[in-house]
Order: structure tokens, then sequence, then C-alpha cells
RNA sequence: GGGCGCUUAGCUCAGCUGGUUCAGAGCGUCUGCCUUACAAGCAGAGGGUCGGCGGUUCGAAUCCGUCAGCGCCCACCA
């Protein structure tokens, strides 16, 4: 058949995934290998595939593509998150468009909108993936709210609370007023932002005494400020829209500033009212005038404080952050808008002291990052973590899990070190809906629940209770709030194989734990972290042995890819433009293990270029006659066996990088071992003349060759790979690489001595190459080359293989041994042994004996450093042996050169 | 404020527990080739005081200290 002179990616990408389809290549069940198991870390269900996926899911394909070829059962498992709050706001927003507000519907209502939506863009996702040639286990493919992903859920926090690990409680959490729901700690993200200091005045409410003792105060170190309208304290503050709440003001007892203040009152600015000074040793002295506001219904810290010193808490915000009646000023407007506001009206009131330029740190939503965190006192369901930060940290300090890179484990151990309550309720309808239903209680008392699996389970629990007797079931009222999107994740790597549902079933016993986890460091608190603390917590091991994390993917000036800076490519766009294999090639080029990559669609350019490579490689090969009758030729033997040796070198080599997971070294190792030891050297060898035959064995073996390196490309490449897999011999339908297991052994004593001749050889054929590049002399003008031959008798070139090996690649008419070179030749060294080529009338005496002075100079400066280190007694004392015998070799090498040199010269001149 | 990491060729990076001619790779650059698989190619070449300083050692890119620059994570100073 003929193939077209350049590679088609298009051509045959769907072909062959559709294959692998059809043949079930994907699928795995538990069977008597050794298992080999991948959860993919579930993309929101509405999400569009972006170069992060891209580069995530190359890499769980290449470790899942190579298991098989070591010949493990793999199984790698696909699915979506429901992405609780990030779907939520997109259906929200989606209603808005159509003129709908979520208030107006009923959660039915809203739920419905929310299912049409995720089965309309759901999965868009997972079928891009097929693009990129992801082999997951499609029949697998799950939804973390999906029936049985959401059974196990609701029985993890049922089993949770009963073990007394989830308990709801009144806290400071924080409130995202965009998407109105609590978040956890982990979804608050700070960011530097320029603000503003307000230095605000608040008045002493009864200024009796002061002015008599002012002078004395003054003395004594106070900083007293006053005005026509009297004494007042400065309280610097980033929020003056929190004033409204102040219910104190707080001074270090210990500040000599303030002394003064102690046991007064003051008047809160515009609001007018009087609120008692406290003390703390809290306050920084140092900080601005020392004076604290204290909004105990707004801040963490002045919550504490409240609790403390028995403060009142005045919440002055609506839950969509705008100001509530309890405010008193500026109700109904939006919170942003009352600090600008109310900046002026202070101004003008003349209760502004002075403002000054500040940085600070304010939290975001991680998922609405434009609008600012608000501290919120509410009553929440939180999970008690001590318990399982200890049951988590153990296994990754012990290495039963293996972070890579290792500099993760210290960011995890902080973070379990000093782990907080996590708070998991979230106030969302499109989540798990927490499993607790509360009784019938009134107004003002003390509210009672029971968590149980359903409203029934719930009544005969309730029932159990004193006063609830006879509660009926329409007197329950079930829980409104969803849980967070990681409380079902955490559980994903068992519930997959169901094994919340189904303890012990043949599955979770056969693929837990998994083998390898791929994510990214930004999730190690979120997911990670917290799947260790299920999978310890339900079946009393780790969830996976390995995680690589890998980098954030960058483009090439080092920025992060984004839509606002239009930098980020259209993945299927590369694909089509370069073919799977060739972005595949592009995205690993550059990934090392948790460095981030700095993408270059050059680099895909690379990889489609390599396809080609390969691909043409295939066609001379094809392209060769066999004659049966052909005798092999003697040298072809020395080169098989050559070949042979490089790729047992390069499978022992590639398998070392994998299992380090240096999957970029690994590729860039098959790079080289195809386009330079094969491609460059190998087929350069054994090629026969313009149109002549091969002989079979030869023939045969360079089919093999190839097979075996269509193996080791295979799983970063699998859709050339499979293609001319398919052409180098008679397949039958359902064969394929992807499921043809290679193993090499290591290479022998032999073999290394064979690549070591070989690296000799190499470099006399350079050698010859480069006197023809300085002299310009036609790659095909047949040259002599002379051996100028000392005692070295085992020399490789007297091998008649060798020899007959350098000739071809050379382009040589003859190879002479004399004892010494002709005039007129150009000559180079390798090792100690002289190589010349005489050029006649070509040469140039006086560039050749530049040429060697140079070498000359170089040596000689090489040679003092060696003499100075072995005329060290303390060297040759302390150093090992065999350091310093190398060093005497060094020595004796660059004296031999120098000599030979030094009488080249001199015959020259 | 605490913790971690990084700084090696023009770019992106490799160099493990100090000692092979150790200063490397890929890309890019330069030069010559449309050689009969591939110009998406082949052959050849140039390019770095290993961030600065100091120390340990017979010997330091590698170990220690320190300074400078960069990056990330964590933390309730308004």
């Amino acid at each position: 058949m003929e193939l077209a002179k350049n590679y088609n990616p298009s051509e045959v990408e769907g072909k062959w995934y559709q294959y692998w389809l059809d043949h079930k290549l994907f699928a795995s069940k538990p069977d008597g290998r050794k298992p080999y198991t991948i959860v993919i870390p579930p993309p929101n269900v509405t999400g569009v595939l972006h170069m992060g996926h891209m580069l995530n899911n190359t890499i769980q394909d290449i470790l899942i593509r190579k298991a098989r070829i070591d010949g493990k059962n793999a199984c790698w498992v696909p699915g979506t998150d429901h992405a609780s709050i990030a779907t939520e706001a997109k259906v929200v927003n989606r209603l808005a468009e159509q003129g709908i507000k979520k208030r107006d519907l009923t959660r039915e209502e809203f739920l419905k909108h929310a299912w049409d939506w995720t089965d309309e863009h759901g999965g868009i996702i997972l079928k891009q993936l097929r693009r990129l040639g992801a082999s997951c286990d499609w029949e697998r493919t799950a939804f973390t709210m999906d029936e049985k992903r959401s059974e196990s859920v609701l029985k993890v926090f049922v089993d949770l609370y009963k073990k007394g690990l989830i308990y709801r409680g009144l806290r400071m959490v924080n409130w995202d007023p965009k998407a109105q729901t609590v978040l956890s700690t982990e979804e608050v993200i700070y960011r530097d932002e320029k603000s503003h200091l307000f230095h605000l005045k608040y008045y002493v409410a009864h200024a009796e005494g002061i002015a008599e003792k002012e002078s004395q105060y003054i003395e004594e170190g106070n900083v007293i400020h006053k005005d026509a309208k009297g004494y007042y304290a400065v309280v610097a503050t980033t929020r003056p829209e929190t004033i409204m709440g102040d219910t104190a003001m707080c001074v270090n007892p210990k500040d000599p500033k303030n002394q003064w203040l102690r046991g007064r009152r003051v008047i809160v600015p515009l609001v007018g009212r009087e609120i008692p000074v406290i003390e703390d040793r809290y306050v920084d002295i140092e900080f601005g005038t020392g004076c604290l506001k204290v909004t105990p219904a707004h801040d963490a810290n002045d919550y504490a404080l409240g609790k403390t010193h028995n403060l009142d808490t005045i919440d002055i915000f609506n839950p969509d952050g705008t100001l509530s009646e309890a405010a008193g000023l500026y109700v109904g407007q939006d919170r942003m808008d009352v600090r600008k506001q109310i900046a002026t009206d202070l101004q003008e009131a003349g209760l502004m002291e002075r403002v000054e330029d500040y940085d600070n740190k304010v939290g975001y939503s991680e998922r609405n990052q434009d609008t600012a965190v608000e501290p919120r006192l509410c009553k929440q369901w939180f999970l008690s973590m001590r318990h399982f930060a200890d049951i988590a940290l153990p296994p990754v300090l012990e290495g039963k899990i293996k972070f890579y890179p290792t500099k993760y484990v210290t960011t995890y151990r902080n973070w379990l070190e000093n782990i907080q309550d996590w708070c998991i309720s979230r106030q969302l309808w499109w989540g798990h809906r927490i499993p607790a239903y509360f009784l019938p209680t009134a107004e003002g008392e003390e509210e009672k629940y029971v968590v149980a699996l359903s409203a029934e389970e719930a009544l005969e629990e309730a029932h159990q209770l004193k006063g609830f007797e006879h509660v009926t079931i329409d007197q329950l009222r079930h829980d409104e709030d969803a849980l967070d999107t990681w409380f079902s994740s955490w559980l994903w790597p068992i519930s997959l194989f169901d094994g919340i549902n189904n303890p012990d079933n043949e599955e979770i016993n056969y693929y837990y734990p998994t083998t390898d986890l791929v994510t990214g460091p930004d999730i190690i608190f979120f997911w990670v972290a917290r799947m260790i603390m299920a999978g310890e917590e339900y079946l009393k091991d780790v969830p996976f042995r390995n995680v690589y994390f890998t980098g954030i993917v960058r483009d090439k000036l080092g920025r992060k890819m984004s839509k606002s800076l239009g930098n980020s490519p259209d993945p299927i766009g590369l694909i089509e433009k370069y073919g799977a294999d060739g972005v595949r090639m592009g995205m690993l080029l550059s990934a090392p293990a948790g460095n981030d990559i700095l993408f270059d669609e050059s680099l895909c350019q690379q990889g489609a270029a390599f396809c080609n490579k390969i691909w043409n490689a295939f066609r001379l090969v094809q392209g060769w006659q066999v004659d049966e009758q052909l005798a092999q030729p003697e040298e072809n033997l020395r080169t098989i066996a050559w070949m042979e040796a490089i790729l047992k070198q390069a499978w022992a080599d590639i398998n070392d990088q994998y299992v380090k997971y240096r999957l970029n070294e690994a590729l860039m190792n098959v790079f080289k071992l195809f386009t330079d030891e094969f491609s460059g050297w190998y087929l350069e060898m054994i090629k026969p003349a313009y149109q002549a035959p091969i002989d079979a064995q030869t023939y045969a073996a360079t089919l093999r060759f190839f097979e075996q390196l269509m193996q080791m490309i295979h799983p970063f490449m699998p859709f050339i790979t499979e293609e001319l897999y398919q052409h180098i011999a008679e397949r039958k339908d359902g064969d394929s690489i992807m499921v043809d297991t290679l193993s090499l052994p290591a290479p022998t004593e032999e073999d290394m001595q064979l690549m070591s001749s070989f690296d000799t050889l190499k470099q006399i054929i350079s050698g010859v190459r480069a006197v023809r590049q300085s002299k310009n002399i036609s790659p095909r003008e047949p040259l002599t080359l002379e051996v100028v031959a000392t005692d070295e008798t085992t020399l490789d070139i007297r091998n008649a293989d060798c020899a007959a090996i350098i000739q071809k690649m050379a382009s040589l008419s003859d190879i002479q041994f004399v004892t010494a070179k002709g005039d007129g030749s150009s000559s180079f060294m390798v090792g100690t042994t002289e190589y010349a080529v005489p050029l006649g009338n070509l040469i140039d005496t006086e560039a050749e004996i530049q040429k060697m002075e140079a070498e000359l100079k170089h040596l000689q400066g090489f040679l003092v450093s060696v003499q100075k280190k072995l005329g060290n007694e303390r060297f040759v004392a302390n150093a090992p042996a065999q350091v310093v015998e190398l060093e005497r070799k060094k020595l004796h090498d660059a004296e031999t050169k120098i000599a030979t040199l030094q009488e080249n010269i001199a015959k020259l001149k």
C-alpha cells in the first residue's frame, strides 16, 4: 500500500478511537491480573475543556496506557462533579436572562431547571476528552449526584453524625452575599488590595473631669484629642460602613496613650449611640491610635471580644450584603456603596480625622471572585476535623502515600496540624440535601432535629424523643440546605466502586486502593487530604498510593491562562491543527512534575513534526523489497545486536523515569531514541543501496524494533502508534497495540560493551563528516580514512564489521592502517587514536596547524590541572583509589595526545 | 508574621547521597546540504565564572552560612 508523504492525524484518530471503543479495549473488570487504577478528578459537569484539563488528563492517559503495556489490568474511571455552587450560579444566571428569579421558584422547580441545564451541557467535557485519546472505561462514567453516589453521601452524613463527628453550631462563618451561602475557610481566597484606613472621631460621651486632669494625662504619656466639639478618640478602620454595628470601643489597658479613655463611654459617629470603652490586651498598641472599634456581628475577632466582654451583637447586613433595618442608616443600600457614601458623610459631618492609603487583604469567594466575603454569624453544620487529621497524617508522613513532588508533604502536614472544623452546609439547592429533619418547636425555643436517611426513618427517631412521641411526618421540616460539593468528592475513590453502600464487594476489594491520583496542588486541602480522611475512616486504607501534582498551565510569558487575557488556546482547535498526538507531546515536553508549564504552541508543532518523522521512517522500511535468497551482511548482525542493546537500555531508563513520574524525561528519551538512534543511526546503517533489496533477517529485525518503538511511544502518542502497529504485521480484528505487552530484559555486560563500541564508531563517523563540512566536500564524494595505529590491536575499527559500518556511514572508499599519516591530510582524535583524511591539494596547512594548536593549548591547560591534582599529597592520600587512578589515566591520555599533536604540528611546519 | 521552593546556555529545564573530560538536554541561533523516508528533514558548529559573598574539604553546580532577586502556601492586626 502506498502511504502518503505526510502524516495526516485527522484521517486516523477518529478511526482508531472508535475501534478501541468497539472492541471495549478501555473496559476493565476484576480478574487475576494486577490492578492499576486511576479515578479521574471529576471536572464540573457543565464545564468546558481547558488547557489544565488537557495536561492533567494527558498525564493520566499516559500512565494508564503504560500500565496496559506492562500487562496490568488498567482501569481509569471517568465522571463529573455536580459542582454545587458553580453550577447553581450558572443556572441562576440563565434564569435571570429569562427574567426568572430563583426566589420565585420552588425548590422542585429550580431543580428541574438545573437538571435540564445539566442534561444539556453535562458531559460535553467528557466527549472532548475522547478527542484527546483518553482511554477511560466509559461504561463506568459516574456523576457525584447520581443515585449511588448520592446514597453514599447521605449514608456517610448520617454515620458521622451518629459517631458525633458532625454537629450543628452557631459560628462566625464566611458568607458569600452573591451566592447567598456560607463557604468553608478553604473556599475563601485572600487578595491584596489597595484600600483606605479611615480615622474616625469617637467623641467622649461624658467628658467630666478630663479637662482638669488634662495636663497630668499628657505628662503620663496620654495622647488626647480635642476640638471645639469636645474630647474624642480616634479609631482606625478599613470598614467604616460597619460602625452601625459597633457595640464597644476597645483599648489595651497597658497602652499609655489611652489611659485617659479607660472607663469612659464614647459616641459612635453619625449614629450617635453611646458605647462603652472596654479593655483587652488583644489590641495592638502600635496599630493606629490603639483604639479599636468592636463590631461583634461582622468580624471574627470582634466576635470573640464580644463574647469575652458580654457585648451586644448588632447584625447590620441582609444576606445579600445590603444594610438591614438594624443598621438604622443607609437601610437597603449595598455595603460597598455605603462605604463610599459614609466616608463622604463622615467627612462632611467633621467626624473624619483623616484617611490614609492602606494595603490589606480581602477575602473573596473562590467561585465568585468579584464578591468580597462577609464574616457572618450563622448556624451551620460542621464536621469535627481533629479526628480526621489524626488518621490522615500518618499515611503521608510514613510514605504509604507518596507525593510527587515531595515538597507538598510539608504543605499537607501544616494544614492538618492547624486544621479547623469543616463547614459542610451550603444555602444552595443544587446538591445533596442535608438529611436532617427539624421537629416542631415553639417560637423562641431551641431548635430540635433528628438526622436520618429518610423522612420515615426520621419520624421513627423523633418518636423516641420525649415530647415528640406523636409528631406526624408532615410536621417534620427537612433541612433546606445542601452539602458542600467536596463532601461528595471526598468519597469518590470509594463511591465509584460502591464501597459505601455495598462494602466489601468484589470491585472495591480489587480496585481499592487506587494506584495514582493526578491533580493540581490547588486542591490538596479541598480534595486530596479529605479523600485520605474518608479512605482511612471507611476502608481503613489509603485511597491511592501516589499523588502526582501537576503544575499550572501558563502561557509562554508565564501568565496564567485566563479568559480575560485571551491567552488560553482552544484545546479542540489545537487538536484539529496538530493532531491529538502532537498536542499531547507539546503539553508533556515542558511539564516536569509540579512545575508550572509554560505552554507554547510551537511545542505542539514539534509534536506534529515528530509524528511525521515516525511516519516517514515507516514509509522507508515499508518500501524495501525483501529478497529471501539474499544472505545477511555480516555487519548487520552487529548493528542489530547494538540496536537490541539500545532498546533494552532505553526501556530500563524509561521505566525508571515512569516510576519517578518524570514523564517529560521519558518522552524526551523516547523521542531521541527514535529520532537519533533508530532513524539517524540504525536505519542508515542497515539501509540497502538505492533500489537494492534487503535480506529477510535484517528486515524482520527492523520490523520488530519498529514495533517495540511504537509500544514505547504509544502512551504518549496513542493514535499514530496504533496506526503503524496495524501496518507492521497482519493483525486480527480486535488486535491492538494497547493490549500488546512489552517487556525487555536489562542490558547485559556484552550489550554495554557493544554500545560503547558504537559510541566510538559514531565519533569516527562524525569526525569524518566534520572534515567534509570544514573543507566543503560533498557527502557523496568518496574519501579514504587513515587510522594511525599504534600498538592498539584491540581497536574496534580493526574489526571488519565495524570497518564496514564506518565505511558506509562516512562514505569512505577505503580504510587504511598506517604507522604515520601521509602529508596533506586533516586529522582528528577519538580517544587516544588519531584518524586522518588525506585531502591532497585541498588541505589548508595553515588552518590545520591553527586547529591543532588550539587543541594543544586546551590539552596543556588540562594537563596542568591534572598534574596539580596529582601533585597534591593530600589528594593522593585522601581521595578514593578509583578517583586517583582515573586522574592518572587522564594524565597519561593527555600526555599521549599532546605528544601526537606536537609531532604533527612539527611535521607540518 | 510563619513555612516551603526556586535562581545553571538566548528560552524551558536536567544534574541523586561532593570526585568519570561535569558543566548537560530539547528548542532557538549560525553554517553547509532540495543526498533516493522525512526541508515538519539531514549534517556540522558556536553558546554558561552554575545569582553574589564567605566557609567546610585534597576536591563544591552539588554540603553549610549569609545577602539579593523571584514564586507559592498558610496566618483573625483593625
